[in-house]
RNA sequence: GCGGGCGUGGCGGAAUGGUAGACGCAACGGACUUAAAAUCCGUUUUUCGCAAGGAAGUGCGGGUUCGAGUCCCGCCGCCCGCACCA
């Protein structure tokens, strides 16, 4: 049996869809102004990378946003849903290496192509906000910023050890650096040693951590990997004097870090970095200590190596004194698994209870002293250093004074006596290291900063922002074009009017990304952010996007925010109210038995066998992977929106699959989401041909209010695929209502367009239209 | 090694400690059609049974509870993050 009379056309989402957009535009639906009459309401997505085209995962990440943005703005709110570029990186300069074309055009063609395809897909953005991080018009903001920061001791430049990728030649963050290898470049992060511009993120170490209790919306799992990094440690700082063979004192003491200061009566080495300036020092008149040093660079940082890496020392033939036991002295080792960067860059080695540390003194026959034992079990040497568990008791054995204590007692003593003996103090250690934010690569924004021979370093005047980048720059050799430059880095001192040359490093890009939030409240103000569109804005009420951002774009951010504070700049702690990180969108690969990489769209399936277009060879499935352009299991969204529409790509996206995990583009997924488009709209057609219902308490209209409120409980949540599944069964229901000449019919049909707006826009409005209303379903309230 | 998460039909996945498998996909049967597509009506955890109906069932083994997919303990498997951090 048909359900209506006169089978309605098809709906055509290629007149229906560039129509609403256009609709929208014109009336400027979701153009935000500040009205303290109303709630409002941020979101924001995570804004892209100008790379030319957008992908799923774009696709997948602003559905959400967008649902979220129209949702909020029916239910009331005053909705700021902005987008922008993070124009500046090294996509734009390696395009400029490879085909001659100038970064700053490569960026804009790509900037209005994706602005193009996001148009498509109907999302409520307010596009007159629209800032791009590489326009003079952000960047100078960025370089006044800097200079205040500067001011206010939250910025430092001296030289030290840094990363250096040696294929994007320039210097990482320790953030960027993922298994001892670039971020970017993957090829094995150098140690060099060289002048950097330093951010003091450390600074803000204790706040930074404890800020994140008051995280609750955002994911646990980010927050604790915040956590980690972070690294906060309590321990011990204190100096041991120093011997020689001879017993003789040595001038200078031994400072070192430890949690364990408990156990030090188990101490029976001490070891320090390569790079201690102890070893250092003794280096120069020592050359096997300096091959030593130098094997020790050699091996490099990486995961692999680490794991491979022998513990190794080299014994320096000087000694520590026991602090609390003068017939004991340590022997001190340059070792490889000590770290310059962390604490003091020196240890002492109690190879009992400390897994690397009796790994080293196996090595080197060093005695092994068990100090802690389980509560009533004597203390007996195993074939493994004790840890005790978490929440186990343990006391002190062979440890003198500490004897019989349990393990915080005796670290308590231990400190106490040590403070009292002038020997060290008790000191809160963190992991995180200060952001290193010099780059030596043209497109990014210049460092506001001139090099005097007389002055020294001065930073560019304000009046003289912005500090441009030139345009007239040659990508010919490798390295920073503006060093190159014949004329750009050559200019007077502001201060004495002598001869300088400007700074050519340029920032780090995610400092680009550390503030856009911030400026898209007042996206053309004069001052970075305006501070009353700031206070009606601020913080960002849901942020969206991927969970590989959770350490650096995250952190760097919230440290800017808090940097931003300290400067007058913005008057708010956390930039971010509540977090939602999506999960990937994945997809099957194909291989010829030639083992080349097919695309979907050149895989067909015939019986039950998937077979290359152009070959007719049978296809090797392999596994469900992340879309990559390597494995070429991509699907282009701008030719399935042409395709099946907008609403079909945002309608599937967000169906099945809870937004967190990762998502499977399948074609009969995508397809099945078609079909509905094209059910809801011969439902609705139908619907509109039945009378206005009586408000009696039928089934359907029933049905239709307990959807009403679950599909509202859902979206305030986030549970974008229960919706869906609400949906559904609404529109399952209104079917049945149809066929039994339910009153409620149009009741239903309604609040069926209604929910279904904020994923697919489009065909809510048309929708809406044929159930006669006059309005518009982007000025309609939420349905109750 | 340390930290975290997850195991439910053929698949994606539902389920404030209260009828496990909502909703969708796929598959199968039927209607419509010259035919196909589309659409519509059904079936679809496993198992026994012609049926009515019964039994088992949320990785494995225990426990708490009137009641456990959900809470607790111990395993197994998979995934993610960090990793010589003193």
């Amino acid at each position: 049996m048909s359900v209506t009379a006169v089978a309605p056309e098809r709906y055509n989402h290629r007149t229906a869809e560039p129509k609403w957009q256009a609709w929208w535009t014109e009336n400027r639906c979701f153009e935000a102004t500040e009205d303290a009459s109303r709630p409002k309401y941020y979101v924001l997505e995570m804004f892209p990378y100008p790379s030319g085209r957008i992908h799923m995962g774009h696709v997948r990440n602003y559905t959400m946003g967008d649902v979220i943005a129209r949702f909020r703005r029916a239910a009331g709110y005053n909705v700021l849903h902005p987008m922008g570029w993070d124009a500046f990186g090294m996509p734009a300069e390696n395009a400029a290496i490879e085909r001659g074309i100038h970064p700053k055009g490569w960026t804009y063609d790509n900037i209005a192509s994706m602005k193009a395809q996001l148009k498509n897909m109907g999302l409520a953005i307010d596009w007159s906000r629209e800032i791009a991080t590489c326009d003079p018009s952000y960047y100078r903001h960025e370089q006044a910023m800097f200079i205040d920061f500067m001011k206010a001791g939250l910025v430092e430049r001296r030289v030290s050890l840094v990363n250096w990728d040696p294929v994007d030649m320039t210097v990482l963050a320790n953030e960027q650096v993922i298994d001892g290898k670039g971020w970017r470049s993957g090829a094995p992060v150098e140690k060099r040693e060289l002048a950097q511009w330093f951010l003091k993120i450390t600074a803000f170490a204790p706040d930074l951590l404890s800020a994140l209790d008051g995280l609750t919306t955002w994911p646990d799992k980010v927050r604790l990997m915040q956590k980690n990094w972070i690294g906060r440690s309590e321990g011990m700082r204190f100096t041991f004097e120093l011997e020689d063979e001879a017993g003789a004192v040595l001038p200078e003491g031994l400072t070192v870090y430890t949690t364990r200061h408990d156990t030090i009566f188990g101490a029976t080495f001490c070891a320090v970095s390569a790079d201690h300036p102890l070893v250092k020092e003794r280096a120069i008149q020592d050359a096997e200590l300096e091959t030593f040093r130098k094997d020790v660079a050699a091996l490099g940082t990486s995961e692999e190596n680490i794991e491979r890496a022998e513990k190794k020392g080299y014994a320096l033939g000087i000694y520590a004194r026991h602090p609390f036991d003068a017939s004991k002295r340590l022997p001190v080792y340059a070792a490889n698994f000590v770290l310059m960067g962390y604490g003091e860059g020196a240890i002492f080695g109690c190879p009992g209870h400390d897994q690397r540390d009796w790994d080293f003194a196996t090595k080197y026959n060093l005695p092994i002293l068990p100090v802690v034992t389980p509560k009533g079990v004597a203390a007996i040497l195993g074939d493994k250093p004790f840890l005790e568990k978490d929440g186990e008791e343990a006391v002190l054995v062979n440890s003198d004074f500490l004897n019989g204590m349990t393990v915080p007692a005796a670290k308590n003593e231990v400190a106490r006596r040590m403070e009292a003996a002038g020997m060290g103090t008790r000191k809160v250690n963190f992991r995180l290291r200060d952001w290193g934010v010099s780059r030596q690569r043209y497109w990014g924004c210049p460092i506001p900063i001139i090099h005097c021979e007389v002055c020294g370093i001065v930073p560019v005047p304000k009046k003289e922002l912005p500090v441009e980048l030139p345009e007239d720059v040659k990508f010919d050799k490798p390295g920073n074009p503006l060093l190159h430059h014949p004329t750009w880095r050559h200019v007077n001192c502001p201060q004495c009017g002598g001869k300088a040359t400007r700074e050519t490093d340029t920032f780090d890009t995610f400092i680009d990304s550390s503030w856009y939030y911030a400026r898209f409240c007042s996206p053309k103000a004069d001052v970075p952010v305006d501070a009353a569109a700031a206070k009606y804005w601020m913080g960002v009420d849901q942020y969206i996007g991927g969970v590989e951002h959770a350490i650096l774009h995250l952190l760097y951010s919230r440290f800017y925010a808090r940097a931003m504070g300290v400067t007058g700049h913005l008057e708010m702690d956390e930039p971010f109210k509540a977090l939602f990180t999506q999960g990937m969108v994945i997809h099957e690969t194909f291989r010829t038995p030639e083992g080349e990489w097919v695309l979907p769209s050149d895989a067909v399936q015939k019986d039950g066998v998937w077979v290359y277009v152009v070959t007719g060879e049978a296809l090797e499935v392999g596994g469900v992977e992340k879309m990559s352009k390597s494995k070429k299991n991509v699907v282009d969204p701008d030719t399935f929106i042409e395709t099946y529409g907008a609403d079909t790509a945002r309608w599937f996206m967000l169906s099945d699959t809870p937004p967190e995990r990762d998502i499977e583009w399948t074609s009969a997924g995508a397809e099945a989401s078609w079909r509905f488009v094209q059910r809801i709209w011969r439902l609705v057609n139908d619907a509109a041909t039945h009378a206005t219902g009586n408000h009696a308490a039928t089934d359907l209209r029933r049905a239709t209010h307990k959807v009403i409120a679950a599909v509202t409980d859902d979206l305030e949540n986030l549970r974008f695929n229960r919706a869906i599944a609400r949906i559904y069964e609404l529109s399952n229901a209104l079917q049945a209502g149809l066929a039994a000449k339910d009153s409620a019919v149009r009741e239903a049909a309604d609040a069926l367009v209604l929910l279904m707006a904020p994923m697919m826009p489009h065909l809510a409005e048309e929708c809406w239209a044929v159930l006669g209303h006059s309005t518009t379903v982007v000025d309609t309230p939420w349905p109750k």
